[in-house]
DNA sequence: TGTACATCAGTGAACGCGCGTTCACTGATGTAC
DNA sequence: TGTACATCAGTGAACGCGCGTTCACTGATGTAC
């Protein structure tokens, strides 16, 4: 035991609690944007829900826009790994099992944080603006993520960048709509919805299997 | 001149007078969810920018969702036409030009009708339920219509009609998706994006062309 | 055509309510020595 | 280890304000005869 700190963490009990109450403020606004759009949130309303004064609102959050780009952050950290982990899978070189993998994904994603996906679908093209440029510069980071590792592949040799950007572009946001569309179905329409979703990324994928076809290519 | 009416429409002096107000407030309502959600459009907020009382507003909609779910369909017509002009386009057999067409519909509509493009990306997945499901049912009436028009095409033999609308689905969600880059790009980055528009088309475009590659064929 | 009555889009006062924000505060946690 | 002081997350009262909704109304438009 310390001298100066006998608290259970790598920070002071101050620090702990601080964190704990912006958290509960977070998990409340998320909760609270199933049926609104943060536009309309009111500060007074996350702090009733979480139980402590209104007043408690500014030692976090200057408002609920700053509060909405916390969201943003904590939010796509999921969608993050869902890309890491298609890409990186095991390389199934069977185009139709990556596909399915790649929506089961998503599949997953939706389950495990209906909420998170619910807010960035619906702030993405929402009324506040920080909250809408922080998506729209998070997922076009994605997007060059995707480009890159696409890059990397034998079968794009030959892909100028702007194509790659493209491509990278369109899987980001297909996985954007289809955790969308998954969230609309609900736990029952979920296998058609993802029926749906593979037959796209198949049409994505013969685009992209015959996209120099006809070009000045090496051949 | 009649004996009942001496009025200049098809319909007396006083429902004109409804129906220019009921557009005032349409109008109105459109303008201030330049920077906000439908969700926290106030009543009153529209009513002060048209000039009439508060409660003139309960002659037109019993609140601001009823006024939405009117501004839903008043929206769609104009993405409407442009799916309509682009699916009778004179017949260019050149897949380019037609793309290129195509984009240009949708640049223009961006236009000529920003603020309604802006509500159905903003409210498309936004928190009031019954405009999100208008707008659902009625893209989704679209893409069927683009179905329609596609597998009555020669290079669509051999289609299933799963297969059919899913591609109209693909093809209106693009509409979408890019009318809303076009507003996010101002007038400036126009160009950028009906590039990129169009480079995503064309891969769509390739996707179509060998969508029937390996399978159980006629030949 | 003229008159008497009905309709109804828009008015304006009034209501209770929840909002965001300010302020001085409290008391547990942290720090210096 | 013990004491004296500093920090600061959360409090609670107070404020002015705009909200949605109600109600009885007004007066132009419409209709019957």
């Amino acid at each position: 035991m310390s001298h100066t700190t006998q608290t259970a963490g790598p920070f002071g009990v101050r620090q702990a609690q601080k964190l704990k109450t912006r958290q509960a403020l977070m998990d409340a606004a998320l909760g609270l944007l199933e049926h609104q759009s943060l536009s309309s949130l009111g500060l007074r309303e996350v702090t009733r829900e979480v139980g402590v004064a209104p007043t408690a609102f500014y030692r976090h959050f200057k408002d609920t826009a700053e509060l909405g780009v916390a969201l943003v952050d904590e939010s796509l950290d999921g969608l993050h790994t869902a890309i890491r982990a298609s890409l990186t899978a095991p390389d199934a070189d069977d185009s139709a099992a990556r596909i399915a993998l790649t929506v089961g994904l998503i599949a997953d994603l939706v389950r495990s944080a209906p909420a998170h996906v619910r807010f960035i679908a619906r702030e993405r093209h929402g009324g506040v603006r920080p909250v809408r440029e922080a998506i729209g510069a998070q997922l076009h980071l994605f997007a060059s993520e995707v480009a890159d590792a696409l890059g990397a592949l034998p079968e794009s040799a030959g892909w100028s960048r702007e194509d790659l950007e493209m491509l990278g572009g369109v899987y980001v946001d297909h996985m954007v709509m289809t955790a969308s569309a998954f969230l609309e179905a609900g736990p029952d329409g979920e296998e058609p919805a993802a029926e749906h979703a593979r037959r796209q990324l198949r049409l994505i994928s013969l685009g992209r299997a015959h996209w120099l076809d006809g070009r000045p290519g090496p051949n």
